[in-house]
DNA sequence: GATGAATGAGAATTCATTCAT
DNA sequence: TATGAATGAATTCTCATTCAT
C-alpha cells in the first residue's frame, strides 16, 4: 500500500507554501519551482493536488473571498446598531501577519479579471455580503434604531466599499496598526453618527 | 527643440495604446509585439521610447496616479463643507469609458507591489492627498463648519479610502451607473451629516 | 510452477490492454497510467511484468511479428504453385477487427527504428520468410510447376515486400473489406499468371 | 532595417536540419533544440518558422509525399506498357543517400496516424495516383498493349502497394543495393509478363 | 506481490530584449 | 531613427520510474 495522504490537508500546505513563497518572492515572479521547494515537495507533486498554476491560485483567491465572506456576514441580524457596527468593527481588525498577505491577494485577485467567470463568483459574493447588510440595516429602521430616510441597499454597498478600501490602504501602503486602528473607529463612528436617529 | 516634444507625444501614444492593449488582451497576457502593433510601429521603436517593459508600465501607473492626485486635490483650500464634499463628488464622477480602465490600472499597479521603490512612491502620494484634506477639514474646523471634535488626519484617510474603495468596486463589479451615481451621493452625504456642527 | 503461468497470462494481459489503450489515445500519447487503468492494474504493477516501457514495446513488437512469421511460414513446403498460393492469400486475410491494429503495430515498430538491436531481430525474421519461399520456389521448379527462369531468392522477397505493402495500405488508408479481397485476388494470380510454366 | 531573409528557403534549410538531426538521434528522441542546433540557429528562430513540432513534421512529411507524388505521376499517359513500366521502374531507384531517410519519413508518418485530417490528405494522395495508373492501365487496353481481363482499378493499387512495400523493405531492413535492383527488376517483370497479351 | 504517491529530468514554447541593416 | 529577425533564458507541465507502505 503506498502512503495515505489527506488531499485537503496537503492542499492546504500547498497554498499556505505558495503564499509565502509569494511573500518571498512576489507573486508573479513565483515559479512553481519555488512554490514546490517553499512546500517542500517535488515539482510534480504539486500538479498531483492542483491541475495547473491558474487553478492553483485561483483556488486560492476563492478559499481568500470564502474565509471573508464568512467573516463579514454574522450568523444572525443584529437589532441594535451599535451591535451591527461592532461586529463590522471586529471584523476590520487584521492582525499584523495577516495584513502582509493582502497585497498577495489582491494580486493574485487582479490576475483573475479577465477571467469572466471568476469575477462573477466575486461579484456575487460582494452582492450577498451587500443583500444581508441592506437587510439588517431594514430591521434596525423597523427598530427604530436608525432614520427610516437612508437607502439601506446603497449604503450597504458604500459600506463594504468603505471596508474595502480601507483595509486595502493597510495592506498596500505603510500604515501602522495604531493609525489603523483609529481609522476603524473613526470609519465606525462616521457611520454611527449619520445613521442614529 | 521641436524633438523633444515628439518624443513627449510618441511616449504618450505608446501609452496609450498599451492601456488599449491591457483592454484587449488583459494586461498580463499583453506582450510588447501586441503594444508596438496597437501602436502601429515595430516592436523595436518601443524599446526607444521606454526602456523596458518595467519602465513602460511604472510610467503607465505614475500617469495615472499623477492625473488622481491632480484630480483629487483642487487649486486651493475650500471654505465651506458643502464646497469641499461637492469637489469630492465630482471628482468621483468617472465617465464609463475611463471605468474600463480601472481593473487595468489596478493589474498594472498589483505588479509592482514587490517593488519598494513604486510603492514609496504611490504611499507618499497617498499621504499627500490625505494632508491637504487633513488641513483642508482643519480649515473647516477653525471657520466653524464642522464640529471640533473628529480627528483631521485620520479621517482624511478614511476619507481618501473611501473613495477608492468606492471607485474599485465600480470598477471591478459591474456597478451600473445609476447605482454608482446614489452610492456617490449617499457617501458624500455620510460625511455630510457626519461632520456638520 | 503455477506461478509462473500466472504471470505469462499477466503478460499477455498487459499487453492487450496496452493495445487498446494505443487504439483509444493514439500510440505515442498513450501514457504508462493509461495502459495501466486499461488493465485495471496499478502503475507500479506494470513494472512487476514489464522492466520499462520500452521493454513493454518492443515485447509487443516481437510477439505480433512472431504470430506473423507463424501466420506466413507454412509448416511444410508446398508441392504445387495452387497450394503455395492459395496458403499466401489465406494468410493475407486478415479481419476487420485485426486491421484496426495494424497502424499500431506500425507505430510501435517504428519507434524502435534507431535501435540497430531490435532491427536485427526483425531484419532475420524477414529474411527467414523470404529463405523459406525462396526454397520452396526451387522445389516448385524442381517439380516443374513454375519456370526455371525465374530468381527464386529475389522474388521470394519482392514476394513477402508485396504482401506487407498491400496490407499496410489496407491498414494505414480506408481500403474497405471488398477492394482489399480483390486487391488480394489480383496479386495471387500476377504471381500465378507470371510463374506458372 | 532588419535582415531580409528567404522565408521560404529558411523553411527548407530548417527541414532538412530536422531530417539530419532525426538521423543523428533518432525521430521521437529529437528535441527541437537539437533541431536548432543542427540548422545553426536558436531555439525562439525556429518557431518564427514553424508554429510548433507538430507543423515542422507534418510539413516534412507533406513535402515527402508531394515529391513523391510528382515523382510517381508522369506528365502524360504511357502508350505502350514498355514505357510504362519503365517509368515505374526508374522511380524506384533511390540512391543511398536518400534512402537512410525512408524509415525517418514512415516514422513521421506513422506518428500522423491518429490525425483523421492528415490521414485523408494522404490517402486522396495515394487514390490520384491509383487513378492516373488506371486510367493509363485503360488506355493500353484500348492500345491492345495489355490483356483486356485484368481489372485496372484493382491492378493499379496492387502496384502502388508493391511498389511501397519494396521500398519500405529496402529502407527498414538492410537490402543492399544490389540485390534492391535486383528486385525491382523481377517486380517489373512480374507486371510485364502478367499483363503482356 | 500490489499499490499509487512522489519524484525530477526533460521537453515545448514564450517573449522581453538586442542589434544588424 | 526605425525595423523586425534573431536570441536564449525562463517557465510550465508531463510522465516514466521508484519506493515506502
Amino acid at each position: 500500500m503506498p502512503k495515505v495522504v489527506d488531499k485537503k490537508q496537503m492542499q492546504k500546505h500547498i497554498m499556505s507554501s505558495a503564499l509565502n513563497a509569494f511573500l518571498k518572492y512576489g507573486f508573479h515572479k513565483t515559479t512553481m519551482n519555488q512554490i514546490a521547494n517553499e512546500a517542500n515537495i517535488a515539482k510534480g507533486t504539486l500538479y498531483l493536488y492542483f491541475k495547473s498554476k491558474d487553478v492553483l491560485i485561483s483556488d486560492i483567491t476563492s478559499l481568500h473571498f470564502e474565509r471573508l465572506e464568512k467573516k463579514l456576514i454574522p450568523k444572525e441580524y443584529f437589532q441594535t446598531l451599535e451591535e451591527f457596527l461592532a461586529y463590522i468593527k471586529n471584523a476590520l481588525l487584521i492582525n499584523k501577519e495577516d495584513s502582509k498577505f493582502i497585497p498577495i491577494f489582491f494580486e493574485a485577485f487582479a490576475s483573475q479579471f479577465s477571467s469572466e467567470v471568476f469575477m462573477k463568483v466575486y461579484e456575487d459574493m460582494f452582492e450577498k455580503i451587500t443583500s444581508f447588510y441592506k437587510e439588517n440595516f431594514e430591521i434596525l429602521i423597523e427598530n427604530t434604531e436608525i432614520k427610516n430616510t437612508i437607502n439601506p441597499s446603497t449604503l450597504s454597498r458604500v459600506l463594504i466599499s468603505m471596508i474595502d478600501g480601507i483595509v486595502l490602504h493597510k495592506g498596500f501602503f505603510k500604515i501602522n496598526e495604531n493609525r489603523y486602528s483609529l481609522m476603524v473607529e473613526d470609519a465606525i463612528d462616521l457611520f454611527t453618527t449619520a445613521l442614529r436617529k
